[in-house]
RNA sequence: GCCUCCGUAGCUCAGAGGAUAGAGCAGUUGCCUUCUAAGCAACUGGCCACAGGUUCGAUUCCUGUCGGGGGCACCA
């Protein structure tokens, strides 16, 4: 890449510097940024190397860099030109060749353009979602999906090998269960024309039935107080009926209820895994926390967590000394006095398991609801030997949900909760999608939900979309007018000269460092800044550029629907990460 | 009380210790007989919450204050 070759001739001139007795930086380490500044008049890249070698040297930041410039190969390759500014900036001009040779190089990596091998050997597990089965995705789950699928492609692009993981908590406390499974059979009787009796609440969260019997049968069908009243357990009953039709309709209540017991959480699991298919998120595994006390890795964890000596009896439970192994301001029970274990002792049991199955580097994605956990997990994780360290947690803050300027009020016991499937059937994957990464997980994000619905060209993705069709109309209208692509590497590149034009190249030439910098940061949702960046320079270039009128010389158009086919491939590369479905025409 | 995230334009948000703090939306105004006007151009709009500190340099890092979100279980 460039900022190396850059770097290491820098590095070059600060030794021959050196050596030649202009400058003594007493052996002080350093290292070399080289960005491309916010102004293009301070060149195509700036480095603020003097400014950090003022101290050591004892010079003022103008001096160090100008004899760090005399040591520069100036006019030679690269580097047209360095200018001196400000306090010490070292402004690089470079020779247009380098912008030119990059419009050849996207063409010929095209789908490999921005990869790296920078993280060739991480084997990265993201665990992410992970909800409950008792009810739908959720839009505030969205937030997750969309950061832990993006984050993965951000880390395969760089050469990392990942695996997504859903966590099921199906060993849930079994109460939870039993009202899910409850409310889906009651579900199922009104599903077959039996008339429930639902709760109304008073405002103190009293349930008041009316005490109708039912109709058809003149039994009584309560809706469990408690239960869960979501749409969603309706249209799963709904698809029992499909299946069983009546089978279940004679059984007591009590018969009935286990048999829905059992149903519940698959039934809840295959919802899940609909919903997050349709947000384009696809697990590689789903994993059940039963396996684990299936597989007596539960009780392994914690004999092996007692053996280590991090495990003592207090007031009849078993305690992990999450204050020695962690930041944790105190221990926390492993097992309970009625000999259950907490969840603690299974996600220890589970992350290790994560270690065991090779992966270096463990991420889990949760809400910022959970970060007082953050320390129990890693006690967890270090008490049975791990590097804690390894284990990465990323807490995305919350949404808030307005609609119709009003705050919109959640949760999944009362039913209120926004599935994130609507949201897709109103906006469409991609729009849902590219909303949900628009800005950073630590910042608590406003949803307007009455915005993301209007399919208008307020909203952002439309102008991501626009830039990549808008290429492929040129590209197309010149293929219908018979003028062949010439391949970049055959154009005459150095025609490319207006101010537009090399703007955009300088655009595209950034996008490897912009993933990479995305990855490393942990931060997709600059990409979505970086497009509309690409987006608008691609624009401004149509405007002033024009390829195909008649007036423009052919070698001028092939230069420049050259460019439009650069474009294209960069946008469609960087849409491919954030999942977004890049468009040919609109 | 403790932990944590946030406070930047009217609104929603970007800003990897750097130079004159940026986008989008909203508002005002131009540009389609011309490769897609879902676009482009111009204008308007800021004590970067506040006070100290570190630094050659702080919107960015540290401390504190104020304001807002979220947590502080033998629930997950």
């Amino acid at each position: 890449m460039i900022t190396e070759q850059l770097t290491s001739l820098l590095r070059d001139a600060v030794a021959a510097a050196q050596a030649a007795g202009d400058l003594n930086i007493d052996g002080q380490a350093y290292d070399i940024a080289l960005d491309p500044p916010k102004q293009k008049q301070f060149g195509d890249f700036a480095s603020n190397l003097a400014l950090i070698l003022q101290k050591p040297s004892g010079l003022q930041g103008r001096e160090v860099a100008a004899r760090i410039v005399k040591h520069l190969p100036i006019g030679q390759g690269l580097i047209d030109r360095v200018e001196v500014a400000g306090p010490g900036f070292m402004n690089f001009y470079l020779k247009p060749a380098w912008l030119h040779e990059t419009l050849a190089r996207i063409e010929e990596q095209d789908a490999a353009y921005g990869t790296s091998d920078s993280r060739r050997g991480e084997k990265t597990l993201i665990e992410f979602v992970s909800a409950n089965p008792t009810g739908p995705i959720s839009v505030v789950n969205g937030r997750a999906a969309m950061l832990g699928d993006t984050l993965a492609n951000l880390l395969k692009t760089n050469g990392a090998e990942v695996s997504k993981e859903f966590y099921i908590n199906d060993a849930l406390n079994s109460t939870q269960i039993d009202k899910l499974g409850e409310s889906l059979a009651t579900r199922y009787l009104e599903q077959l024309g039996h008339n429930i009796d639902f709760p109304e609440e008073d405002g103190e969260s009293k349930a008041i039935y009316s005490g109708q019997t039912c109709k058809q049968c003149g039994r009584y069908h309560p809706f469990p107080e408690d239960g869960y009243p979501g749409q969603y357990l309706a249209d799963i009953a709904h698809q029992i009926v499909l299946e069983v039709g009546t089978n279940y309709e004679g059984l007591s209540d009590v018969e009935r209820n286990a048999t829905f017991r059992e149903l519940a959480p698959s039934g809840m699991i295959a919802q899940q895994q609909r919903d997050l298919e349709a947000f384009g998120v696809q697990f590689d595994t789903w994993f059940y926390e039963s396996s684990l006390y299936e597989a007596g890795k539960v009780h392994a964890a914690i004999d092996e967590m007692k053996a280590r000596g991090y495990a003592y009896e207090k007031e009849g439970a078993l305690w992990l000394k999450t204050t020695a192994l962690s930041k944790d301001e105190k221990d926390r029970v492993l097992v309970r006095s009625t000999d259950k274990e907490t969840y603690i002792a299974a996600d220890a049991a589970y992350h290790k398991d994560k270690f065991d199955r090779g992966f270096n580097r463990l991420i889990n994605i949760w809400g910022a609801d959970h970060h007082g956990y953050v320390e129990r997990l890693k006690a967890g994780v270090a008490a049975l030997g791990y590097d804690s360290d390894k284990c990465e947690m990323i807490l995305t803050q919350m949404i808030l949900l307005v609609r119709n300027g009003e705050p919109v009020r959640g949760g999944k016991r009362t039913g209120n909760i926004i599935p994130l499937i609507e949201l897709i059937k109103e906006v469409g994957k991609d729009a849902a999608r590219f909303y949900n990464v628009l800005n950073s997980y630590e910042t608590t994000a406003v949803f307007d939900l009455d915005l993301a619905k209007k399919q208008s060209s307020d909203n952002p993705v439309w102008y991501a979309q626009y830039a990549h069709a808008r290429c492929s109309a040129v590209l197309r209208k010149s293929a219908e007018k018979g003028v062949a692509l010439v391949p970049a590497a055959q154009v005459k590149r150095e025609l490319l000269t207006h101010e537009k034009e090399l703007d955009l190249l300088r655009k595209l030439a950034d996008y490897p460092a912009e993933v990479k910098a995305a990855a490393d940061l942990i931060a997709p949702h600059r990409l979505t800044g970086y497009v509309r960046e690409i987006g608008q320079a691609m624009h401004q270039f149509y405007e002033e550029c024009p390829a195909l009128r008649e007036d423009v010389l052919p070698d001028v158009r092939d230069a420049r629907l050259s460019l439009f086919n650069a474009t294209r491939i960069v946008v469609r590369n960087l849409l491919s990460i954030l999942g977004v479905t890049a468009l040919e025409q609109m």
